[in-house]
DNA sequence: AGAGGTACCTGGCAGC
DNA sequence: TGCTGCCAGGTACCTC
């Protein structure tokens, strides 16, 4: 259930249960991940004290002095607060043991996130450096990317979600912004021009702030529950809606294939 | 350099 | 009921 709203209310909770928490230990499961958890390297982060939790695109850091942990999601992955001595269930690959009981548990049936221990700062890890502005930040703009466009052929909605341009665009928000733009994914990017990088500025920060407030409840509603999933449902107005009439003029919403996701769109009222 | 395809995994669901 | 094939919120690596 990763996406960038979702993260990012998960950020805010882990900060609020973790911050000044001593890692006592970890329980490790399962290595095999999207990179092999570097076991050895944990022992640098036991007695360390949590700091902070922030987030870079989708990756959680969890910052200690001198180690920080660099957590992805994935398509599949899960972290939940277990209160009381709860066993471990299939793909709940790893634990993190604080000292006074609580325990951060990762969980992730298809294997493609990731937990790593990195030296700090983890923003400068080859994983975050070279990653493109956050979709809050003042740096992106529609200057910005009209100008990281030119001469690409790339399709705008490929553009989005190469995360060296902006930070943690999925494809549920890549696909809802540009509908709210009303500009069509199949467009080259090299071939939008300024004032329409203006609009799909805003509609990017639009569709995920008002995401960032549904889902920050069902995060909330999820630690609560000790791992329930909950059931995020998003007002989308295209994703996943194949076939089904387009909220604003009836017509039919169309899907294609771009580099390998399924791409939803209204061909009437995206130009 | 840029673009397209593929690999990494498991689970859920539609269709037979 | 049970099998098969397809699809899934992500990212990195390979080839052309």
């Amino acid at each position: 259930m990763p996406e960038l709203p979702e993260v990012e209310t998960l950020c805010r909770s882990l900060e609020k249960y973790l911050k000044n928490e001593i890692i006592r230990c970890f329980h490790v499961r399962q290595t095999r991940l999207r990179l092999p958890v570097p076991v050895a390297d944990l022992k640098n982060l036991v007695g360390c004290e949590i700091r902070a939790v922030t987030r870079r695109g989708k990756y959680l850091i969890l910052t200690t002095d001198d180690w920080d942990i660099l957590v992805h999601l994935g398509m599949s992955g899960m972290l939940q607060m277990v209160i009381d001595e709860k066993p471990p269930g299939r793909h709940d690959h790893l634990d993190i043991v604080f000292h006074g009981g609580k325990i951060l548990r990762y969980h992730d049936p298809r294997r493609f996130g990731l937990f790593l221990p990195v030296p700090s700062p983890a923003v400068s890890h080859p994983l975050l450096s070279h990653m493109g502005p956050e979709p809050f930040s003042p740096e992106l703009s529609g200057h910005y990317l009209y100008r990281r466009s030119r001469n690409r052929r790339i399709t705008i909605k490929q553009f989005l979600m190469d995360e060296t341009i902006v930070a943690g665009l999925g494809n549920i928000y890549a696909n809802e912004s540009l509908f709210r733009a009303g500009i069509r994914p199949l467009k080259p990017a090299g071939r939008i021009r300024r004032e329409e990088y203006d609009k799909i500025v805003s509609s990017v920060q639009n569709v995920l702030s008002e995401a960032l407030e549904s889902g920050g409840t069902t995060l909330r509603d999820f630690m609560k529950l000790n791992g329930e999933p909950g059931f995020f449902k998003p007002k989308l107005k295209v994703y996943g809606r194949r076939g089904e009439p387009c909220l604003q003029c009836g017509e039919t919403i169309r899907v294609v294939t771009l580099g390998g996701r399924s791409t939803f769109f209204c061909s009437n009222c995206q130009k």
